[in-house]
DNA sequence: AACGGAGACGGGTCA
DNA sequence: CGTCTCCGTT
């Protein structure tokens, strides 16, 4: 019988400790049932972290466990550092961080630093990021005579990771698993590219838990050794496993039991990259006399929101089951908003958001959130129109940038000689003259003495086989790599850095470019240093830039987020507008097309995790017509639409787009509209009346009160700068440079050197 | 090494 | 329709 948190061992008369003191009943029995396994069914909103947290907490205040003993992991880098944050916080100083609190993959990285050579590698080797995987395996298919056209390097790429995420070593492949690439050849190349891997002294992701898993099954005093360490394991996000991590799990908590996970299977959205809803739902069945918590009071939304959103869901088949209510009462209903098309929709979106901001709400909690990358365009451009400050979350990640991984190649190649892929990425980078006659003779002496690449390009620049040119070149380069090996002991990672930019002119290169591209360039290559500065060596910073390296870039004026809806899951605004809420957009065309049911379903989790991110109002929108790979298509209102309760629901029709007149039912002949709203989709080049309505008429379809409320919103919302003239240079964040050929309030409009002329608002334009 | 034309593709994403 | 990648040409 675990002690009352009222009581706790450590507490002096009976006060209630800090972590346990704003719970309630339900989180308090998840933090109070330490032994034995336990699911905790956790809804979006319910206060799932700080159950997990005071958990954490308890388990050590009540020295139950050293923070050393407890296992905590969860999926994203981000979720790590708020529960590292949150847990100090109850703890205070007493606990020195949490070693095994991170990320099934930081936490694979480090086990396996220490039992490296238990899999062929060395502790310092190197983890590989999709580019590196995929270039090796065009080599891979080049070298061995397949063609790449006809079985590409990422389908390759992607059977691998599957493999990988379920668990599977080459030799383990069925015969129906290995039919799929190449005419059953998929296991030769799995096998080849493990090989070459090792020969690199490197691994993939997914290495990072296959490795492990490899080194629990077969050595005994290992797993062992884990199993004692751990005497409480915790699991966030449960949902998402997939089988590897499941495996994994499985392994470590056989011998104690202590095993918490917390997830909610209706907010599981990827099982298209693996994750197993059915690792949840069996929970109680691999953990037999498991203790399940709910916990379904919300802290964040209103009534109406709960209420679509629960109704929503209601539709789905497999589930638990879980109903969310609230003390909160109040609040607006869930508004539905139908458009003509997307143009509008943006237009929409935009007034809306301006009128929010005139009564006062803060941009950071607003969100835009879509269900395709592809949606957020129409918003970009219509908010760059009107000058209301964005940021798009996704599409580029920071360290995917050419530049990026040019400096970390660099780094990387000064750490680890024998990678090759980074070496082969900066051999001439920037231009060294050096082509690919000169590389082919690198990789063949490579081959031919088994050395690394660097270390046969050494050799190479010392003998005849090379022009003498190329030699110097190859010799210099190497000499400063010795230089910059040596640094590396004495200096900072970040000192060293700015010495290998400076000395290979890699600054100089972008600076002699002189467009916005490379300026941009510059500044994230010193937002890279400045970033290395909190690290002591260059193998911690590699090793956290491999699994890591958000972008959170240091703009601080307020923002309206624009983002996909996979991106937003556990994040919460005030405002959420959901756009695109139409058949073959959200549910997207391939989950109807291909997946069944199943995918369906999981489409309408997506649509639930939306809902619930809303604090106090949602806003959802459908178009009537949407430009689909240039084809203008129309279409209906999603299924989602008809599917949230009427009672949360309030609807809107604009004079344009008649489409929501769809589900309020309305007869065909008063709606001008109703065969564009009515009709399938079509995606093969329809040229209904809507189609060509929206092309006669274009933006001129939007009533006169719209366009009206845009111009003032554009005019109104600053007073125009004095600095700007007509001639004057500037720069622009997304155009580049350019020059004043106009100037009307604080709009200008200006002839941009790259983009043409553009009509844009002063206050994105900085003096150039 | 830089450019241009042809062709493929067009879903979400974490480490 | 637009973007990206690859390949061949200059």
């Amino acid at each position: 019988m675990p002690p009352s948190p009222l009581a706790p061992e450590h507490a002096d008369d009976g006060e209630i400790p800090l972590y346990a003191a704003r719970l309630n009943a339900p989180q308090r029995e998840a933090v109070l049932t330490t032994e034995g396994p336990v699911l905790m069914l956790a809804g979006a909103g319910t206060g799932k972290t700080a159950a997990l947290t005071a958990r954490l907490a308890h388990l050590v205040a009540t020295r139950r466990a050293w923070p050393s003993e407890i296992l905590c992991v969860t999926f994203t880098n981000k979720a790590a550092r708020e529960m590292r944050e949150r847990v100090a916080h109850h703890l205070g100083e007493a606990v020195e961080g949490m070693p095994w609190l991170g990320t099934f993959h930081s936490i694979g990285a480090k086990m396996l630093r220490r039992h490296a050579e238990l899999v062929g590698l060395q502790s310092n080797y190197t983890i590989i990021d999709t580019d590196d995987q995929l270039r090796l395996l065009k080599q891979l298919i080049a070298d061995n005579d397949l063609d790449e056209k006809r079985w590409p390097a990422r389908q390759l790429a992607g059977l691998i990771d599957r493999w990988k995420n379920k668990g599977l070593n080459p030799e383990d492949l069925d015969a129906v698993e290995n039919e799929g690439y190449a005419n059953g050849r998929g296991q030769q190349f799995y096998r080849l590219y493990q090989d070459r891997l090792k020969a690199l002294n490197a691994c993939d992701f997914g290495d990072l838990l296959l490795h492990m898993l490899n080194v629990f099954r077969r050595e005994r005093d290992v797993l062992a050794h884990y199993q004692q360490r751990f005497k409480y394991i915790l699991v966030d996000e449960y949902q998402d496993t997939n089988q590897v991590q499941y495996l994994w799990l499985r392994l470590l908590a056989q011998e104690r039991k202590n095993i918490c996970v917390v997830g909610d299977d209706d907010q599981s959205i990827y099982s298209w990259r693996g994750a197993e809803v059915a690792n949840i739902l069996r929970f109680e069945k691999d953990f037999p006399g498991a203790h399940v918590v709910r916990l379904e009071q919300n802290y964040r939304s209103t009534p109406h929101i709960l209420g679509a959103a629960s109704g929503l869901i209601d539709a789905n088949s497999q589930r638990l089951g879980k109903s969310l209510w609230t003390e909160v009462d109040g609040g607006d209903k869930v508004r539905v908003i139908g458009v003509w098309d997307a143009p509008e929709e943006a237009r929409r979106v935009g007034e809306e958001i301006e009128r929010l901001e005139r009564e006062g709400a803060p941009l950071d909690r607003i969100a835009i959130l879509v269900r395709a990358q592809y949606q957020t365009r129409e918003f970009e451009d219509r908010f760059i129109q009107i000058g209301l400050n964005y940021r798009i979350v996704g599409g580029f990640r920071f360290y995917e940038r050419a530049e990026i991984r040019d400096a970390l190649a660099y780094l990387r190649v000064i750490a680890q000689p024998q990678d090759d892929l980074a070496f082969e990425r900066i051999y001439n980078q920037p231009k060294r003259g050096l082509g690919a006659k000169t590389l082919e003779k690198m990789h063949q002496h490579a081959r031919r003495t088994g050395l690394p690449l660097a270390a046969a390009t050494l050799q190479l620049a010392d003998s005849d086989e090379l022009p003498a040119r190329a030699a110097n070149t190859i010799g210099g380069l190497m000499r400063q790599f010795l230089a910059w090996r040596e640094q590396a002991e004495k200096a900072t990672p970040a000192e060293l850095l700015r010495t290998v930019l400076e000395e290979t002119g890699y600054n100089a290169m972008l600076q002699a470019e002189k467009t916005a591209e490379a300026s941009g360039r510059l500044e994230n290559l010193s937002e890279l240093a400045r970033a290395m500065e909190e690290y002591e060596t260059l193998g911690d910073f590699l090793e956290h830039v491999s699994l890591v390296m958000d972008n959170e870039a240091g703009d601080d004026r307020e923002k309206v987020t624009i983002m996909t809806i996979h991106a937003a899951k556990g994040l919460e605004f005030d405002n959420v507008f959901l756009p695109g809420w139409e058949e073959g957009v959200f549910p997207s065309q391939r989950a109807l097309d291909e997946g069944g049911l199943a995918s369906l379903e999981e489409e309408r989790r997506l649509a639930y995790v939306a809902i619930t991110r809303a604090r106090r109002r949602c806003t959802i929108l459908h178009a009537a017509n949407r430009r689909i790979y240039g084809q203008w298509t129309s279409s209906i209102p999603s299924r989602f639409v008809g599917e949230l309760p009427a009672d949360h629901v309030e609807e809107e029709t604009t004079l344009t787009g008649g489409a929501s007149l769809w589900r309020a039912g309305m007869s065909e002949r008063e709606d001008p509209f109703a065969h564009v709203a009515t009709s399938r989709p079509e995606r093969s080049g329809s040229r209904g009346p809507g189609w060509q309505r929206a092309l006669s008429t274009g933006y001129d379809a939007t009533p006169r009160r719209v366009r009206e409320t845009t111009r003032s919103a554009a005019s109104f919302a600053a007073k125009p700068r004095t600095d700007v003239t007509v001639g004057q240079r500037v720069f622009h964040d997304k155009f580049g440079y350019g020059t004043v050929t106009g100037q009307e309030g604080n709009r200008l409009e200006i002839a941009f050197e790259q983009a043409g002329t553009k009509r844009v608002i002063d206050s994105f334009v900085t003096l150039a």
